[in-house]
DNA sequence: AGCACGCCGACT
DNA sequence: GTCGGCGTGCTC
């Protein structure tokens, strides 16, 4: 009996091997069932034949074998095994990540095939009139006059019930529909005019079709990337051939879906996590059979399996929702770009503020440079205007000076964003006796005071407890909130403005269902309004009317302990600019600082986010932080804070000989304590990419031995974006 | 991860 | 006397 070596979705860093009955055969990328310990669980052959240091006495058979060709193609296998390896992830949670949960489970393939309708013989013998008692009837018979119809497009214009008499009358039949690639139509829409940078763009992309080439399109916002994309993707569809748009998930909005559908007549598809199993099978399908033409998907659409991928793009590759946040902690970007070279396809990354990461490949010449330098519409970007606190009288968080311009935005009937950057009504609490604050019991963080929901909850850990009539302390009643969050933002500018509607978009007031959604129609109407939010204010959504932004509170990035919050910080006020005055007006960004003097407002201001973003590059260099040098960062947590530390420092101690690695740590993360569990991590970092890898390749079968591994909770994390 | 085995504390 | 807590070991 032959051996097979299976992936099999578990955590664990190994294959397993099985023997294939003689009468049965099976090629690579296939799913079989198989025995494991006293359950059985679902694989993929991953290689025929290996060389198995196991006696074949200690094998047990395959229990079968779910198709016969691969649902996982050479291609796919090849970037999960590539990913496993660089994210030093166990290759079974990384296939978790790649297949569908109904395939994963098992579900044969077949259950899903496409049904479609079609007129029997007798069906075909009637005439009008022998739907004359009923309307439904006739009106089904007479759209399958056209042939056969696929039961989704039939079920949209027909009730279930009506179809069920047609096919219990045997006037109607089923029958099963292969999946087709796509035909493409044409233009529902014709082209816009591309600015000249933008059809420079286009042809660099174009004239690297067929083969594995990056790009960096850099271009303000409102410099027309969207179109850059539209165009690069049309010679690709007359051809019959597909596209990925990678996005990072907050821009997954209707919207987008509806440009990109708009301007083709070809299918275009979304992935992102709301969809059911059942949606998501069958957009995988679609991707395989080649029916899909574009697909818009978050994150883990890049391991859809394209029948014919010839182009990638990801919009605001600088986002850093791209990188998955927990388990395996992959960066949609760089996967994506291995995807590319795998398909041989050039790949686009775009971004109004890209990230340094990106920055610094194209200067290195392995990604094109593309720069959209001008707004498609030709015009002048919003101004930055810099309000030093500490010559202003303050009112509820705002400077006269702010108020005097939102007053007078409003007066013209424009509309004002507020941005600030901390929900609820303020940070803590706080003891006017003694000075206690409220502190959340399990995480080392103050608890946030939520006037509206009467409580006090952790942003940590969810947490969430009555507010006190006393100081924990010295039992004082006189408590009273400080610090400002939005909650409090929108009392205070209702107070100010009492005539003007006021929107509040953060996580508490778009939590329902379709909340969003609302809040938006809201602000998309003209006429004077206050709008304020969190970062969900900077990301994706277009406001037509506003003239005027207010940062109200921009000093907390300039101290922060992460190299990475100056770049974020400025993609954050170039992002919120880009909001500013998208409609015919100019616009204006109001910063409200104690310290206006600051080099890096300074910069970003008068020289705009591309020469910033070159000077942090140059000090990134000097400092040899990435993305000069390649970081991976361990982290432990556990009740102890002893034993996360012992645990690192163990780790420590084995690298600290090789000299190709630069160790900082093990150190107390910045949120030290989080749900009651303490918290340690180790940076590593290196010059040398596979150094760096080499030396987490040995390390990580034998810390798996570890008798302390199993006491704390650790992970991973290559080329780490989020520090705490 | 899941699942079993195994050895110590409070209870129908 | 049992039920069940989670520490430890194993899965081709």
């Amino acid at each position: 009996m032959p051996v097979i070596r299976v992936a099999l979705p578990i955590p664990l860093r190994q294959h397993f091997d099985y023997l294939l009955p003689d009468n049965i055969q099976v090629s690579q990328g296939c799913r079989v069932r198989v025995p494991f310990g006293k359950r059985e669980l679902v694989g993929v052959v991953w290689q025929l034949a290996p060389d198995s240091p196991y006696e074949l006495t200690q094998l047990k058979p395959v229990s079968a074998v779910l198709e016969s060709s691969p649902v996982l193609s050479e291609r796919l296998r090849q970037l999960l095994s590539f990913a496993a390896e660089y994210y030093h992830h166990p290759l079974g949670e990384v296939l978790t990540a790649a297949l569908p949960a109904l395939l994963r489970e098992g579900r044969a393939l077949t259950d899903y095939q496409l049904t479609g309708y079609r007129l029997t013989a007798s069906g075909e013998a009637c005439s009008a009139a022998d739907f004359k008692r009923s309307t439904k009837q006739l009106a089904l018979w007479q759209s399958l006059q056209q042939g056969v119809i696929a039961e989704t497009v039939l079920l949209a214009e027909h009730p279930r019930s009506v179809l069920k008499q047609l096919l219990d009358k045997g006037l109607v039949a089923s029958q099963v529909l292969a999946r087709q690639p796509y035909q493409y139509q044409g233009l529902a829409q014709a082209a816009l005019q591309l600015t000249v940078d933008q059809a420079l763009a286009v042809t660099a992309v174009q004239q690297a079709q067929g083969s594995f080439r990056p790009f960096l399109l850099e271009g303000v916002t409102g410099s027309g990337k969207t179109e850059v994309y539209l165009q690069c993707i049309a010679p690709l569809l007359a051809r019959g051939e597909q596209v990925l748009l990678l996005l990072p998930e907050i821009g997954l909005t209707p919207q987008t879906l509806q440009r990109f559908a708009e301007r083709f007549k070809v299918p275009v598809l979304a992935w992102h996590s709301n969809l059911s199993d059942g949606e998501r099978l069958n957009c995988w399908l679609n991707a395989a059979s080649g029916s899909a033409a574009i697909i818009i998907g978050t994150r883990s659409a890049l391991f859809l399996p394209f029948h014919k991928l010839s182009l990638i793009i990801i919009d605001e590759e600088h986002d850093l929702s791209l990188k998955q946040q927990d388990g395996f902690r992959y960066h949609a970007r760089d996967l994506a770009i291995k995807r590319a070279a795998l398909e041989n396809c050039p790949i686009l990354l775009g971004s109004a503020t890209p990230s340094l990461e990106s920055l610094y490949n194209a200067q290195q010449g392995r990604f094109g440079h593309l720069l959209l330098q001008n707004r498609a519409s030709g015009q002048a970007l919003p101004a930055f205007e810099l309000i030093d606190l500490k010559q202003q009288q303050m009112h509820y968080g705002l400077a006269d000076s702010s108020i005097q311009q939102i007053r007078q935005q409003l007066g013209r009937g424009k509309q004002v964003m507020l941005f600030l950057n901390r929900r609820g009504f303020a940070p803590a609490l706080s003891c006017q006796e003694c000075g206690w604050l409220t502190e959340c019991k399990r995480c080392s963080a103050f608890t946030t005071y939520h006037k509206h929901s009467k409580q006090l909850l952790c942003h940590h850990c969810g947490a969430s407890r009555p507010i006190p009539k006393q100081c924990g302390n010295c039992g004082s009643s006189r408590l009273a909130p400080v610090g400002q969050g939005t909650e409090q933002l929108e009392e205070h500018l209702q107070q100010l403005f009492p005539a003007t509607p006021v929107t509040r978009l953060d996580r508490d007031s778009t939590r329902r269902k379709g909340a969003l959604g609302a809040l938006l129609d809201e602000i998309n109407q003209a006429g004077p309004r206050l709008i304020l939010g969190t970062q969900m204010l900077a990301k994706g959504h277009h406001f037509p009317f506003v003239t005027l932004v207010v940062i109200v509170d921009v000093d907390g990035a300039l101290y922060s302990a992460d190299f990475r919050a100056p770049e974020q910080l400025g993609q954050l006020l170039t992002q919120v600019a880009g909001r500013a005055g998208r409609g015919h007006d100019k616009g204006k960004v109001l910063l409200q600082t104690q310290h206006p003097e600051h080099a890096l407002l300074q910069d970003i201001i008068h020289n705009g986010y591309a020469s910033f973003a070159r000077s942090a590059l140059l000090e990134r260099q000097q400092t040899a932080l990435p993305p000069c040098q390649h970081l991976a960062l361990f982290r432990a947590e556990a009740l102890q804070s002893e034993l996360c530390q012992q645990w690192l420092q163990h780790i420590a101690d084995i690298l600290r000989s090789n000299p190709a690695l630069q160790l900082m740590g093990p150190l107390l993360s910045p949120l030290e304590r989080k749900a009651g569990k303490y918290r340690w991590q180790l940076h590593l970092y290196s010059r040398q990419r596979p150094a760096l890898h080499q030396a987490l390749h040995q390390l990580l079968p034998e810390l798996g031995r570890w008798p302390l591994s199993r006491k704390v909770k650790w992970q991973l994390d290559v080329d780490a974006l989020d520090l705490s």
